[in-house]
DNA sequence: TTTAAGTTGAAATCCGTTTTCATTTGGGCG
DNA sequence: CGCCCAAATGAAAACGGATTTCAACTTAAA
């Protein structure tokens, strides 16, 4: 999803909701997008405070529970018991490689793990709605030098 | 791994790091043996509390971590912003379908997932730990039921 | 026993998240 | 344009689970 697209989609969410687009929301979405992902709501409130040292933590906790809500970002967990938000593709799903040593996020998907997921679930009687899968290690920077 | 097998791993475990056995301890590890997996310190502590009204939630949680660092418990994060426990099986690792309805947890394995997660990691460079697999849906029962 | 070290439970503290509330702002309407 | 009200804001307070503190109490080794 682009840039374009995702202040596109808010807006439009906004006004569906009866919601006001303000100059807050709007720098706070513009940061967000252009941050890259897996933000914590402390660092993307740090970068902001930078330039905009009058916007409240509140507000950007506030803004990224809407942009979550619309469907531009998703809400993660990594165990560090931070929330982590990133910005959606929607129409791709992927999971993680954490790296343990250096906290490098990567994003991966296969299909063939997709498909094996829904074959078990379905062996035990379930519909997946949703999954989380996770893998934790050493990338290969941080192997190499230990 | 037997009931009795973890007794003695953990008494074998407060011995070499010159902790001392107490009665509280003893109760904690037998409750939560008894208890089935999966469950929180709140959990655990109001279950023990009904036969046992002077243990302190701290004497559990404290406990729980004991466990957990022992190796006879994990630690588990299932997105309701609590920790659970589950007795550890050790050689044979599994993971999870959680029923967004009733709340049910299964467990399951699947060595054809495990090794593609293995295949994929590589592929990127990362060696892997451990992982994280969790499928949400619905059960077989609150599927019918809907 | 005596004693030093570890343990306990109640309460306090921590820390990320969420809410409160007085004030400010957006934007529809005359 | 200005008015007005609902929504938004930011500072501070509240919240909730996890963790720590501390004085009193156990454990187990000598």
């Amino acid at each position: 999803m682009g840039s374009t697209e995702s202040k596109n989609k808010f807006k439009d969410f906004l006004l569906s909701q009866g919601l006001k687009s303000t100059n807050q929301r709007e720098l706070i979405l513009e940061e967000f997008l252009r941050a890259g992902s897996h933000l914590s709501t402390e660092e993307l409130y740090i970068r902001l405070r930078k330039k905009h040292p009058r916007i409240g933590y509140a507000t950007v906790h506030r803004s990224l529970k809407l942009f979550a809500q619309c469907g531009i970002a998703e809400q993660r967990h990594f165990g560090d018991g931070q929330a982590r938000y990133e910005a959606s593709d929607h129409d791709e799903h992927h999971d993680h490689l954490i790296c343990v040593s250096c906290g490098k996020i990567v994003e991966f998907e296969d299909p063939r793990i997709e498909a094996l997921q829904v074959e078990v679930a379905g062996e035990h009687g379930f519909s997946i709605e949703r999954h989380r899968l996770e893998l934790y290690g050493s990338c290969a920077d941080c192997s190499s030098i230990t």
